[in-house]
DNA sequence: GACAAATACGAGCGGACGCTCGTATTCTGC
DNA sequence: GCAGAATACGAGCGTCCGCTCGTATTTGTC
Protein backbone atom coordinates (compact mmCIF):
# COMPACT_ATOMS: atom_id res chain seq x y z
CA UNK A 1 0.00 0.00 0.00
CA UNK A 2 3.24 2.39 0.11
CA UNK A 3 5.83 1.43 -1.88
CA UNK A 4 6.69 1.30 -5.67
CA UNK A 5 3.90 3.99 -6.36
CA UNK A 6 5.56 5.19 -9.93
CA UNK A 7 5.84 1.05 -11.47
CA UNK A 8 2.25 0.62 -9.89
CA UNK A 9 0.55 4.05 -10.73
CA UNK A 10 1.63 3.23 -13.81
CA UNK A 11 0.20 -0.12 -14.57
CA UNK A 12 -3.10 1.19 -12.94
CA UNK A 13 -2.78 3.72 -15.48
CA UNK A 14 -2.30 0.78 -18.28
CA UNK A 15 -5.16 -1.06 -16.58
CA UNK A 16 -7.54 1.42 -16.77
CA UNK A 17 -6.70 2.50 -20.68
CA UNK A 18 -7.27 -0.96 -21.40
CA UNK A 19 -10.10 -1.43 -19.51
CA UNK A 20 -11.63 2.01 -20.98
CA UNK A 21 -10.87 1.08 -24.67
CA UNK A 22 -12.40 -3.18 -24.11
CA UNK A 23 -15.92 -1.58 -22.90
CA UNK A 24 -16.10 0.93 -25.32
CA UNK A 25 -15.59 -2.18 -28.16
CA UNK A 26 -17.53 -4.95 -26.11
CA UNK A 27 -19.24 -3.48 -23.15
CA UNK A 28 -18.48 -4.63 -19.77
CA UNK A 29 -20.05 -7.75 -19.15
CA UNK A 30 -18.75 -9.23 -22.66
CA UNK A 31 -15.29 -7.65 -21.20
CA UNK A 32 -13.22 -10.70 -19.46
CA UNK A 33 -10.66 -9.66 -17.05
CA UNK A 34 -8.00 -11.96 -18.83
CA UNK A 35 -8.69 -9.74 -22.05
CA UNK A 36 -8.13 -6.62 -20.12
CA UNK A 37 -4.92 -7.72 -18.98
CA UNK A 38 -3.78 -8.37 -22.23
CA UNK A 39 -4.27 -5.05 -23.48
CA UNK A 40 -2.29 -3.85 -20.41
CA UNK A 41 0.61 -5.73 -21.56
CA UNK A 42 0.60 -7.94 -18.31
CA UNK A 43 -0.92 -10.92 -16.72
CA UNK A 44 -4.25 -11.71 -14.80
CA UNK A 45 -2.36 -12.23 -11.63
CA UNK A 46 -0.76 -8.79 -11.85
CA UNK A 47 -4.34 -7.04 -12.64
CA UNK A 48 -5.53 -8.46 -9.49
CA UNK A 49 -2.59 -6.72 -7.41
CA UNK A 50 -3.92 -3.55 -8.17
CA UNK A 51 -7.63 -4.44 -8.16
CA UNK A 52 -10.04 -6.68 -5.82
CA UNK A 53 -11.81 -7.64 -8.77
CA UNK A 54 -13.94 -6.83 -12.10
CA UNK A 55 -16.11 -4.25 -10.66
CA UNK A 56 -13.20 -2.43 -9.03
CA UNK A 57 -11.96 -1.83 -12.10
CA UNK A 58 -15.29 -0.17 -13.59
CA UNK A 59 -15.35 1.51 -10.01
CA UNK A 60 -12.00 3.29 -10.56
CA UNK A 61 -12.95 4.28 -14.28
CA UNK A 62 -15.98 6.04 -12.91
CA UNK A 63 -14.55 7.91 -10.47
CA UNK A 64 -11.81 8.88 -13.02
CA UNK A 65 -14.97 10.15 -15.31
CA UNK A 66 -16.80 11.77 -12.41
CA UNK A 67 -13.17 13.46 -11.81
CA UNK A 68 -12.46 14.73 -15.62
CA UNK A 69 -15.93 15.67 -15.79
CA UNK A 70 -15.69 18.17 -12.90
CA UNK A 71 -12.28 19.49 -14.14
CA UNK A 72 -14.51 20.08 -17.22
CA UNK A 73 -17.25 21.82 -15.58
CA UNK A 74 -14.89 24.43 -13.69
CA UNK A 75 -12.76 24.72 -17.03
CA UNK A 76 -15.94 25.52 -18.98
CA UNK A 77 -17.83 27.75 -16.78
CA UNK A 78 -15.22 29.52 -14.45
CA UNK A 79 -16.57 33.63 -14.26
CA UNK A 80 -19.58 32.76 -16.60
CA UNK A 81 -22.81 33.58 -14.63
CA UNK A 82 -24.95 30.58 -16.02
CA UNK A 83 -28.28 31.22 -14.96
CA UNK A 84 -28.02 34.91 -16.66
CA UNK A 85 -27.25 33.30 -20.07
CA UNK A 86 -28.95 32.75 -22.64
CA UNK A 87 -30.66 29.48 -23.08
CA UNK A 88 -29.44 28.90 -26.60
CA UNK A 89 -25.57 29.32 -25.02
CA UNK A 90 -25.90 27.72 -22.06
CA UNK A 91 -26.93 24.67 -23.89
CA UNK A 92 -24.42 25.15 -26.08
CA UNK A 93 -21.78 25.87 -23.45
CA UNK A 94 -22.48 22.42 -22.30
CA UNK A 95 -23.26 19.82 -24.99
CA UNK A 96 -20.50 21.53 -26.45
CA UNK A 97 -17.36 20.12 -24.20
CA UNK A 98 -19.52 16.82 -23.36
CA UNK A 99 -19.66 16.04 -26.92
CA UNK A 100 -16.02 16.35 -26.71
CA UNK A 101 -15.67 14.44 -23.33
CA UNK A 102 -17.85 11.65 -24.86
CA UNK A 103 -15.55 11.53 -27.90
CA UNK A 104 -12.07 11.20 -25.90
CA UNK A 105 -13.67 8.92 -23.41
CA UNK A 106 -15.33 6.10 -25.75
CA UNK A 107 -15.50 3.38 -22.69
CA UNK A 108 -17.85 6.48 -21.10
CA UNK A 109 -20.82 5.29 -22.15
CA UNK A 110 -20.46 1.61 -21.54
CA UNK A 111 -20.54 2.50 -17.85
CA UNK A 112 -23.03 5.79 -17.83
CA UNK A 113 -25.47 5.29 -21.28
CA UNK A 114 -27.31 1.55 -20.09
CA UNK A 115 -30.24 1.48 -18.48
CA UNK A 116 -29.66 -2.07 -17.49
CA UNK A 117 -26.23 -2.20 -15.84
CA UNK A 118 -25.67 -5.25 -13.81
CA UNK A 119 -26.59 -5.05 -10.29
CA UNK A 120 -22.89 -5.07 -9.20
CA UNK A 121 -22.31 -2.19 -11.57
CA UNK A 122 -25.08 0.12 -10.47
CA UNK A 123 -22.99 1.15 -7.17
CA UNK A 124 -19.90 1.52 -8.98
CA UNK A 125 -21.76 4.62 -11.23
CA UNK A 126 -24.22 5.73 -8.35
CA UNK A 127 -21.91 9.01 -7.68
CA UNK A 128 -21.55 9.58 -11.14
CA UNK A 129 -24.89 9.82 -11.59
CA UNK A 130 -25.46 11.55 -8.19
CA UNK A 131 -23.00 14.00 -9.05
CA UNK A 132 -24.40 14.83 -12.49
CA UNK A 133 -28.35 15.37 -11.10
CA UNK A 134 -26.83 17.45 -8.22
CA UNK A 135 -25.03 19.76 -10.80
CA UNK A 136 -28.08 19.94 -13.40
CA UNK A 137 -30.38 20.43 -10.38
CA UNK A 138 -28.36 23.20 -8.66
CA UNK A 139 -28.15 24.66 -12.74
CA UNK A 140 -32.16 24.78 -12.94
CA UNK A 141 -32.83 26.20 -9.56
CA UNK A 142 -30.61 29.10 -9.96
CA UNK A 143 -32.25 29.83 -13.54
CA UNK A 144 -35.85 29.01 -12.07
CA UNK A 145 -35.87 29.79 -8.26
CA UNK A 146 -39.78 29.90 -7.99
CA UNK A 147 -39.49 26.12 -9.21
CA UNK A 148 -41.16 23.32 -6.66
CA UNK A 149 -38.05 21.46 -5.86
CA UNK A 150 -39.91 18.30 -7.09
CA UNK A 151 -40.05 19.33 -10.34
CA UNK A 152 -36.62 20.73 -10.71
CA UNK A 153 -35.65 16.98 -9.74
CA UNK A 154 -37.55 15.92 -12.61
CA UNK A 155 -36.75 18.06 -14.92
CA UNK A 156 -33.34 17.91 -14.19
CA UNK A 157 -33.41 13.87 -14.56
CA UNK A 158 -35.23 13.88 -17.85
CA UNK A 159 -32.66 16.56 -19.62
CA UNK A 160 -30.14 13.89 -18.20
CA UNK A 161 -31.34 11.12 -19.72
CA UNK A 162 -32.09 13.17 -23.11
CA UNK A 163 -28.44 13.49 -23.18
CA UNK A 164 -28.00 9.95 -22.32
CA UNK A 165 -29.33 8.88 -25.26
CA UNK A 166 -28.49 11.38 -27.71
CA UNK A 167 -24.58 10.41 -27.22
CA UNK A 168 -23.97 7.06 -28.36
CA UNK A 169 -25.63 8.50 -31.18
CA UNK A 170 -23.75 11.60 -31.60
CA UNK A 171 -20.28 9.38 -30.83
CA UNK A 172 -21.43 6.80 -33.38
CA UNK A 173 -21.66 9.04 -36.08
CA UNK A 174 -19.04 10.77 -38.45
CA UNK A 175 -18.39 14.16 -39.70
CA UNK A 176 -21.96 15.70 -41.27
CA UNK A 177 -23.79 13.98 -39.66
CA UNK A 178 -22.33 13.98 -36.21
CA UNK A 179 -22.68 17.96 -36.20
CA UNK A 180 -26.14 17.94 -37.42
CA UNK A 181 -26.69 14.80 -34.38
CA UNK A 182 -25.54 17.60 -31.64
CA UNK A 183 -27.73 20.38 -33.15
CA UNK A 184 -30.78 18.11 -32.72
CA UNK A 185 -29.69 17.68 -29.47
CA UNK A 186 -29.75 21.56 -28.72
CA UNK A 187 -32.92 21.42 -30.22
CA UNK A 188 -34.33 18.97 -27.92
CA UNK A 189 -33.22 20.52 -24.92
CA UNK A 190 -33.74 23.83 -26.22
CA UNK A 191 -37.09 22.57 -26.34
CA UNK A 192 -37.96 20.58 -23.36
CA UNK A 193 -36.16 23.41 -21.27
CA UNK A 194 -37.39 26.60 -23.20
CA UNK A 195 -40.95 26.98 -21.48
CA UNK A 196 -39.12 25.28 -17.89
CA UNK A 197 -36.56 27.81 -17.63
CA UNK A 198 -36.52 29.73 -20.47
CA UNK B 1 -42.89 -29.23 -37.86
CA UNK B 2 -46.28 -30.77 -37.63
CA UNK B 3 -47.20 -32.59 -35.39
CA UNK B 4 -48.58 -31.75 -31.66
CA UNK B 5 -49.06 -28.11 -32.22
CA UNK B 6 -51.19 -28.00 -29.19
CA UNK B 7 -48.63 -29.02 -26.42
CA UNK B 8 -45.57 -27.81 -28.47
CA UNK B 9 -47.37 -23.94 -29.10
CA UNK B 10 -48.36 -24.10 -25.37
CA UNK B 11 -44.84 -24.70 -24.57
CA UNK B 12 -43.70 -22.04 -26.63
CA UNK B 13 -45.72 -19.43 -25.13
CA UNK B 14 -44.83 -20.91 -22.02
CA UNK B 15 -41.17 -20.36 -22.92
CA UNK B 16 -41.68 -16.41 -24.50
CA UNK B 17 -43.50 -15.47 -21.65
CA UNK B 18 -40.99 -16.83 -19.27
CA UNK B 19 -37.91 -15.71 -21.33
CA UNK B 20 -39.49 -11.69 -21.42
CA UNK B 21 -40.32 -12.28 -17.43
CA UNK B 22 -36.69 -13.31 -16.76
CA UNK B 23 -35.31 -10.88 -19.44
CA UNK B 24 -37.11 -7.67 -17.76
CA UNK B 25 -35.77 -9.08 -14.19
CA UNK B 26 -32.15 -9.30 -14.79
CA UNK B 27 -31.90 -8.31 -18.63
CA UNK B 28 -30.67 -10.64 -21.48
CA UNK B 29 -27.05 -12.02 -20.77
CA UNK B 30 -27.64 -12.37 -17.12
CA UNK B 31 -30.45 -14.66 -17.53
CA UNK B 32 -29.46 -18.41 -18.48
CA UNK B 33 -31.36 -20.59 -20.58
CA UNK B 34 -31.80 -23.19 -17.14
CA UNK B 35 -33.09 -20.34 -15.58
CA UNK B 36 -35.73 -19.56 -18.38
CA UNK B 37 -36.41 -23.44 -18.67
CA UNK B 38 -37.18 -23.63 -15.05
CA UNK B 39 -39.30 -20.82 -14.86
CA UNK B 40 -41.12 -21.98 -17.72
CA UNK B 41 -41.84 -25.42 -15.85
CA UNK B 42 -39.65 -27.40 -18.59
CA UNK B 43 -36.45 -29.53 -18.35
CA UNK B 44 -33.59 -27.77 -20.03
CA UNK B 45 -33.25 -30.51 -23.26
CA UNK B 46 -37.28 -29.23 -23.95
CA UNK B 47 -36.57 -25.97 -24.23
CA UNK B 48 -33.98 -26.75 -26.99
CA UNK B 49 -36.93 -28.79 -28.79
CA UNK B 50 -38.35 -25.47 -29.59
CA UNK B 51 -35.77 -22.98 -30.13
CA UNK B 52 -32.11 -23.57 -31.21
CA UNK B 53 -30.38 -21.50 -29.35
CA UNK B 54 -30.53 -18.59 -26.72
CA UNK B 55 -30.27 -15.75 -29.37
CA UNK B 56 -33.60 -17.72 -31.25
CA UNK B 57 -35.68 -16.90 -28.20
CA UNK B 58 -34.91 -13.27 -28.30
CA UNK B 59 -35.50 -13.30 -31.94
CA UNK B 60 -38.81 -14.74 -31.16
CA UNK B 61 -39.74 -12.75 -28.78
CA UNK B 62 -38.39 -9.60 -31.29
CA UNK B 63 -40.53 -10.47 -33.27
CA UNK B 64 -43.84 -11.24 -31.18
CA UNK B 65 -43.01 -7.29 -29.86
CA UNK B 66 -43.08 -6.44 -33.30
CA UNK B 67 -46.34 -8.25 -34.15
CA UNK B 68 -48.45 -6.95 -31.37
CA UNK B 69 -47.12 -3.36 -31.63
CA UNK B 70 -48.16 -3.24 -35.37
CA UNK B 71 -51.79 -4.64 -34.35
CA UNK B 72 -51.54 -1.39 -31.52
CA UNK B 73 -51.10 0.42 -34.43
CA UNK B 74 -53.68 -0.50 -36.80
CA UNK B 75 -55.99 -0.56 -33.77
CA UNK B 76 -55.31 2.61 -32.51
CA UNK B 77 -55.05 4.55 -35.63
CA UNK B 78 -57.67 3.29 -38.09
CA UNK B 79 -59.61 5.65 -39.92
CA UNK B 80 -57.98 8.59 -38.26
CA UNK B 81 -56.27 11.20 -40.61
CA UNK B 82 -52.88 11.51 -38.99
CA UNK B 83 -51.53 14.59 -40.67
CA UNK B 84 -54.13 16.59 -40.00
CA UNK B 85 -54.05 16.12 -36.40
CA UNK B 86 -53.29 18.71 -33.74
CA UNK B 87 -49.35 17.46 -32.94
CA UNK B 88 -50.63 17.14 -29.37
CA UNK B 89 -53.30 14.51 -30.23
CA UNK B 90 -51.30 12.96 -32.37
CA UNK B 91 -48.05 12.44 -29.86
CA UNK B 92 -50.89 11.82 -27.02
CA UNK B 93 -52.59 9.11 -29.09
CA UNK B 94 -48.87 7.78 -29.81
CA UNK B 95 -47.32 7.72 -26.71
CA UNK B 96 -50.21 6.48 -24.86
CA UNK B 97 -50.81 3.02 -26.54
CA UNK B 98 -46.91 2.93 -26.38
CA UNK B 99 -46.85 3.39 -22.53
CA UNK B 100 -49.42 0.70 -22.05
CA UNK B 101 -47.75 -1.79 -24.51
CA UNK B 102 -44.38 -1.25 -22.55
CA UNK B 103 -46.40 -1.66 -18.94
CA UNK B 104 -47.52 -4.73 -19.99
CA UNK B 105 -44.34 -6.02 -21.93
CA UNK B 106 -41.80 -5.33 -19.34
CA UNK B 107 -39.45 -7.57 -21.15
CA UNK B 108 -39.68 -5.79 -24.42
CA UNK B 109 -37.68 -2.69 -22.84
CA UNK B 110 -34.52 -5.24 -21.98
CA UNK B 111 -34.17 -6.07 -26.25
CA UNK B 112 -35.48 -2.83 -27.29
CA UNK B 113 -34.14 0.09 -25.20
CA UNK B 114 -30.54 -0.90 -24.86
CA UNK B 115 -28.22 0.91 -26.68
CA UNK B 116 -25.55 -1.60 -26.75
CA UNK B 117 -26.82 -5.23 -27.35
CA UNK B 118 -24.63 -8.25 -27.68
CA UNK B 119 -23.84 -8.51 -31.51
CA UNK B 120 -25.75 -11.93 -31.66
CA UNK B 121 -28.54 -9.65 -30.86
CA UNK B 122 -28.56 -7.17 -32.97
CA UNK B 123 -29.76 -9.06 -36.00
CA UNK B 124 -32.48 -10.17 -33.56
CA UNK B 125 -34.11 -6.91 -32.97
CA UNK B 126 -32.81 -5.06 -36.30
CA UNK B 127 -36.32 -5.86 -37.62
CA UNK B 128 -38.14 -4.56 -34.89
CA UNK B 129 -36.04 -1.05 -35.13
CA UNK B 130 -36.30 -0.94 -39.06
CA UNK B 131 -40.33 -1.63 -38.67
CA UNK B 132 -40.35 1.24 -36.42
CA UNK B 133 -38.33 3.19 -38.11
CA UNK B 134 -40.24 3.55 -41.02
CA UNK B 135 -43.43 3.91 -39.92
CA UNK B 136 -42.17 7.08 -38.12
CA UNK B 137 -40.51 8.04 -41.28
CA UNK B 138 -43.78 7.59 -43.00
CA UNK B 139 -45.31 9.86 -40.62
CA UNK B 140 -43.17 12.66 -40.36
CA UNK B 141 -43.37 13.10 -44.67
CA UNK B 142 -46.97 12.68 -44.19
CA UNK B 143 -46.96 15.45 -42.04
CA UNK B 144 -44.49 17.60 -43.85
CA UNK B 145 -44.05 16.85 -47.32
CA UNK B 146 -41.35 19.42 -47.97
CA UNK B 147 -39.01 17.80 -45.93
CA UNK B 148 -35.77 16.60 -47.19
CA UNK B 149 -35.29 12.73 -46.90
CA UNK B 150 -32.25 12.70 -44.78
CA UNK B 151 -33.74 15.14 -42.07
CA UNK B 152 -37.16 13.16 -42.04
CA UNK B 153 -34.52 9.60 -41.40
CA UNK B 154 -32.64 11.86 -38.89
CA UNK B 155 -35.61 13.38 -37.32
CA UNK B 156 -37.61 10.24 -36.85
CA UNK B 157 -34.39 8.57 -35.55
CA UNK B 158 -33.93 10.89 -33.05
CA UNK B 159 -37.27 10.75 -32.14
CA UNK B 160 -37.76 6.88 -31.52
CA UNK B 161 -34.51 7.53 -29.46
CA UNK B 162 -36.39 9.81 -27.16
CA UNK B 163 -38.72 7.22 -26.66
CA UNK B 164 -36.64 5.04 -26.09
CA UNK B 165 -35.08 6.70 -23.43
CA UNK B 166 -37.89 7.88 -21.58
CA UNK B 167 -39.39 4.56 -21.65
CA UNK B 168 -37.73 3.24 -19.20
CA UNK B 169 -38.04 5.93 -16.62
CA UNK B 170 -41.89 5.62 -17.00
CA UNK B 171 -42.00 2.23 -16.46
CA UNK B 172 -39.78 2.22 -13.35
CA UNK B 173 -42.13 4.39 -11.80
CA UNK B 174 -45.28 4.47 -10.15
CA UNK B 175 -48.61 6.75 -9.66
CA UNK B 176 -48.04 10.13 -10.00
CA UNK B 177 -44.67 10.08 -10.92
CA UNK B 178 -45.13 7.99 -13.83
CA UNK B 179 -48.20 10.39 -15.11
CA UNK B 180 -46.02 13.37 -14.57
CA UNK B 181 -43.15 11.51 -16.65
CA UNK B 182 -45.60 10.69 -19.24
CA UNK B 183 -46.08 14.73 -19.69
CA UNK B 184 -42.57 14.82 -19.84
CA UNK B 185 -42.50 12.78 -22.78
CA UNK B 186 -45.37 14.56 -24.08
CA UNK B 187 -43.67 18.06 -23.96
CA UNK B 188 -40.08 16.43 -25.01
CA UNK B 189 -41.97 15.51 -28.07
CA UNK B 190 -43.82 18.32 -28.53
CA UNK B 191 -40.75 20.72 -28.16
CA UNK B 192 -38.54 18.99 -30.59
CA UNK B 193 -41.33 18.18 -33.08
CA UNK B 194 -43.01 21.41 -33.11
CA UNK B 195 -40.75 23.66 -35.09
CA UNK B 196 -40.30 20.74 -38.44
CA UNK B 197 -43.62 19.26 -38.45
CA UNK B 198 -45.52 21.96 -36.10
C1' DG C 1 24.99 -6.56 -0.45
C1' DA C 2 21.13 -8.01 2.47
C1' DC C 3 16.49 -7.98 3.38
C1' DA C 4 11.70 -7.12 2.87
C1' DA C 5 8.15 -5.18 0.38
C1' DA C 6 6.09 -4.53 -4.03
C1' DT C 7 5.47 -6.17 -8.45
C1' DA C 8 5.12 -9.89 -11.96
C1' DC C 9 4.00 -14.25 -13.83
C1' DG C 10 0.76 -17.87 -15.77
C1' DA C 11 -1.03 -22.40 -15.11
C1' DG C 12 -5.03 -23.71 -13.42
C1' DC C 13 -9.14 -24.00 -9.87
C1' DG C 14 -14.00 -23.83 -9.15
C1' DG C 15 -18.08 -22.72 -10.97
C1' DA C 16 -21.48 -21.16 -14.31
C1' DC C 17 -23.29 -21.27 -18.79
C1' DG C 18 -25.02 -22.74 -23.29
C1' DC C 19 -26.17 -26.69 -25.09
C1' DT C 20 -26.26 -32.07 -26.19
C1' DC C 21 -27.67 -36.71 -26.11
C1' DG C 22 -29.38 -41.06 -24.75
C1' DT C 23 -33.49 -42.41 -23.20
C1' DA C 24 -38.33 -42.36 -21.69
C1' DT C 25 -43.04 -40.91 -22.40
C1' DT C 26 -47.16 -39.14 -24.86
C1' DC C 27 -49.79 -38.24 -28.73
C1' DT C 28 -51.54 -38.96 -33.74
C1' DG C 29 -52.62 -41.47 -37.94
C1' DC C 30 -53.95 -45.52 -39.77
C1' DG D 1 -53.35 -51.03 -30.92
C1' DC D 2 -49.24 -50.29 -33.16
C1' DA D 3 -45.64 -47.61 -35.39
C1' DG D 4 -43.46 -43.44 -35.52
C1' DA D 5 -43.21 -38.74 -34.68
C1' DA D 6 -43.28 -35.18 -31.23
C1' DT D 7 -42.41 -34.02 -26.71
C1' DA D 8 -39.94 -34.53 -22.28
C1' DC D 9 -36.27 -35.37 -19.24
C1' DG D 10 -31.82 -34.18 -16.77
C1' DA D 11 -27.12 -35.53 -16.12
C1' DG D 12 -23.30 -33.83 -17.89
C1' DC D 13 -19.93 -32.19 -21.77
C1' DG D 14 -17.01 -28.61 -23.37
C1' DT D 15 -15.82 -24.08 -22.72
C1' DC D 16 -15.08 -19.77 -20.86
C1' DC D 17 -14.68 -16.65 -17.00
C1' DG D 18 -13.32 -14.45 -12.75
C1' DC D 19 -9.92 -15.10 -9.85
C1' DT D 20 -5.99 -17.60 -6.95
C1' DC D 21 -1.56 -19.06 -5.59
C1' DG D 22 3.02 -20.62 -5.53
C1' DT D 23 6.88 -18.77 -7.17
C1' DA D 24 10.15 -15.58 -9.37
C1' DT D 25 11.89 -10.96 -10.11
C1' DT D 26 12.51 -6.02 -9.27
C1' DT D 27 12.95 -2.09 -6.28
C1' DG D 28 13.67 0.87 -2.10
C1' DT D 29 16.09 1.12 2.40
C1' DC D 30 19.84 0.57 5.44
Amino acid sequence: MTKRQARGQARIEQILMAAAEAFAESGYEATSTNTIAAKAGISPGSLYQFFANKDDIAHALAERYAAQLAELRTAAFEGADLAALPLDQLIGAITGPLVEFNLANRGFKALFARPDLPPSLTAAVAPLHAALLGRVTALLSARAPGLPPDVVQRTATVAIQLVRAMMPLIVAAGGDERAALEGELRAVLHGYLEPVVG
